[in-house]
DNA sequence: CGGCGTTTTGAGAGAGCTCAACATCGGTGG
DNA sequence: CCACCGATGTTGAGCTCTCTCAAAACGCCG
């Protein structure tokens, strides 16, 4: 979701920029709110770590993304945001933005809009992850990516990355692009990734 | 979240309610949407079904909860609404729900603060997605349930309802609750499960 | 009592995970 | 310019675990 449509102007002049490096970590599960962040370049995953240390990909924001929408309402950041990449983010303070979100009624309803729309993309992902099949959710993964503007996927980050995002192994994401290839119904080049049959 | 902290009375007022008989659909994934709803007693649960016919549970809501809040938002529901149970539901029509946002910006707030907590259950709900072994989600639920109160979970609907919930097959869920029982870790009692050691 | 859905238990197969080895690529320093 | 090194990309083999199909108690309701 786009920040120009909801952050209000005076939460701009109160907002701090932050550069964080690879691997860096921005906030922690259980760390006290202060409020959300816009990546402005670079990347953020938003996981949780269970007990068997196993990291839950929650979320991947790249430049132009917000993170910790839900925060304002929380007293505790409810999962771990780490920088995959030097990233600058950009901090708009809770309080000020609670405030001016309150005077500002058009602004609280397309924050609201926000919302709802991460509630869908919340939900699209659960389907995600109901899919056993890794070469099954990767072809849900691309067919959600091709919209009706072409049949090329620009891969963001590493494959890795996608492993994660997706759930799998990044051996099982190998092996499914792999087969995907040899079948016919996509083609490689890159991080470019050309889907030439729509099953 | 409780309808009664964000829904203006004003909308109350327009509201209708509406009988289901166990089975029957409320909405289905495409349809215009004609507001949102609250559900006064029964059960309904809200899934997606992909292309081999399989349904992704996205939700259950029991009464007191609403379904299709980020249906606001949207000209289309975005996922199925069935009722698991013979059930009730009262409409709060799209149109006067807006209006009646947008004039009381207190009830604007409490229903993003809705939307936000909503936003957490369904991360947890991904997390919980990403276990794979059968023990640790039924483990995972269980540990969410429990909270502070005690050591009883007392469980609604079948355990097949359980089992859609948690993306398992019923078999999977019957063999993680007898093994955990055998082990010493929980007591079951009909519909009740009693948490004897927290893992 | 009969029928239907839930609860249980069993056996087999498929598929992703784990561990392991190797190739490839990009950056660093001599 | 080249050797080195770490991270990413790739492939192989075995294991474990869930899913699937099957069948049998159990409970509820007409």
């Amino acid at each position: 979701m786009s920040v120009k449509d909801w952050i209000p102007t005076a939460v701009h002049a109160v907002a701090s920029d932050r550069n964080l490096k690879a691997g860096e970590t921005l906030f922690r599960q259980g760390g006290k709110t202060v409020g959300l962040y816009e990546v402005l370049s670079g990347r953020v995953r938003l996981v949780r770590v269970d007990r068997e240390g196993h990291e839950v990909a929650l979320h991947v924001a790249g430049p132009g993304d917000t993170i910790a929408e839900a925060s304002l309402f929380s007293a505790q950041y409810h999962c771990d945001a780490i920088a995959t990449a030097n990233t600058t983010v950009r901090l708009y303070p809770k309080r000020e933005m609670l405030a001016a979100l309150e005077e500002n009624p058009k602004a609280m309803k397309a924050f609201s809009g926000a919302l709802a729309h991460l509630v869908m993309d919340l939900r699209t992902r659960i389907e995600q992850r109901n899919i056993r099949s890794a070469r099954d959710r990767v072809r849900h993964f691309l067919g959600l990516r091709v919209g009706t503007d072409g049949r090329i996927v620009e891969l963001q980050g590493t494959l890795k990355d996608l492993a994660a995002e997706l759930g799998l192994t990044h051996e099982s994401v190998y092996r499914a692009l792999a087969e995907l290839e040899r079948s016919g119904e996509i083609r490689r080049n890159g991080g470019e990734i050309t889907v030439l049959k729509l099953v």
